[in-house]
DNA sequence: ATAGGGCCAATTGTCCAACCAATCAACATG
DNA sequence: CATGTTGATTGGTTGGACAATTGGCCCTAT
């Protein structure tokens, strides 16, 4: 186990350059998020680089969910306010590789999301409690299908999440979620008595909604963990 | 709060119609990791598109941390084995942006650290762990600098997440502290008696490697919280 | 027979010029 | 005042051209 002080000589290439002068210009404030990039006819000539090069810095942006592009007049290159997504296509793509498991998906949430509880309970405030239980009288309606219901399911626990005031966990969290989403949606439509399931899920959130309200950190975390486990063995995964 | 059952419509580009199609060709297992996708021209020529759409595309796989481009001969476009660095540009641009905290990267680690030495006290097996008493023999050598030393920290700290047998957990944790390793670096080079410092985190390291190996999880995961907490203590962040 | 150098083919990297499509603001028109 | 038109700007796409890089091949000298 030795540690070689060589490191790999790579040809850099010009987007990469593009990209790199980016970053730096965000760090150093001089564009930050909300903001427009000037066009990409614009930035090759200041980059002195060709229109491609540019588009392919700005194709890398949107993918990594820091920029998105439209095109018209007055618009273009914008950066992001809110990553929401920035994770989806990423692990999307580790999935189909086989690089990550949906088993490990699941079991980080059984992680994060108990977390998410504990520090909700200890940090959220009113507001965020109110948002909470917004979704959850939502989902007291019994109209909503499985594919509404996981909508607002997924709403709470991001709230729950952005409660727990953890930038990454949101952002990850999220992508965990939404990575597999098409795997549960498919799984909660073969659920035998869905109403049931519904009234279920509902009630468990009540709970951990109502520990949280009254900081009760531990009862949240455990509640969560159950909560969690109950929903994936429900859909049978 | 109402769920609308209306989707933006969005006008989709050729480039992303590759990529749903090499998603999809992966998922049937038409490629997979470790193969090597066909030219750029031959791309175009199978997509009817032009090269630069097919460019776009493989663009934005190797900014996933899927593909890994050479040019060349008998080189092009590879799909990764191992998605070491998937994240590392991702967190990077976000951290830029503000959009996550550096707070919220250590948190992030002060709660999944612990939870992989707790599970790699069940699930390891003995090869994991003597990679781990490697590394420590490595760390004793008193000649290491900082950067070097920082670089074996990283090797530890993988291999706990490794043996603690979630993919995703692994990416995620690795790619939050390659993501403030700068800012480590930066300040392990500060540390006012470095001697004493390494010797210090050398003995907790052992401590923990010690405690995964007898399987005592509950020691391992309360040791590596507060190996964690006294590190980012330490170098004051 | 083998080691080494040099050539060649295939591939990606980059650039350019042009055209298409979408968008929005300003203007013209009723 | 409402509505439709037009023009300018922007991203989207294409095809072609040349440079840089890599790896395999052959050929030669030892």
């Amino acid at each position: 186990m030795s540690v070689t002080p060589f490191r790999p000589i790579q040809g850099r290439r010009i987007f990469e350059e593009i990209l790199d002068q980016l970053e730096q210009a965000i760090l150093d404030g001089h564009i930050s998020a909300g903001d427009r990039l000037p066009s990409e006819r614009q930035l090759a000539e200041q980059f002195n680089a060709s229109r491609t090069s540019v588009r392919e810095a700005v194709r890398v942006l949107e993918a990594l969910g820091v920029a998105k592009v439209k095109p018209g007049a007055e618009n273009g290159a914008v950066l992001v306010e809110k990553p929401d997504d920035a994770l989806r296509l990423l692990l999307r793509f580790q999935l189909a590789l086989r690089h990550i498991s949906i088993a490990s998906v699941i079991e980080f949430r059984t992680v994060l999301e108990p977390w998410s509880a504990r520090a909700a309970s200890e940090r959220a405030t009113d507001d965020a409690i109110s948002r909470m239980q917004a979704v959850l009288v939502a989902m007291g309606n019994p109209i909503v299908g499985p594919a509404e219901f996981h909508q607002l399911d997924a709403t709470f626990h991001i709230e729950i999440a952005r409660a727990a005031q953890n930038d990454l966990v949101v952002l990850v969290l999220d992508g965990a979620r939404t990575s597999i989403e098409r795997i549960m949606l498919d799984a909660l439509s073969r659920v035998p008595d869905w109403p049931a399931t519904r009234v279920r899920i509902r009630d468990e959130h009540a709970q951990i909604v109502n520990a949280i309200a009254k900081r009760r950190a531990e009862d949240a975390e455990t509640l969560m963990k159950r909560h969690i486990r109950s929903f994936y063995d429900e859909i049978g995964l």
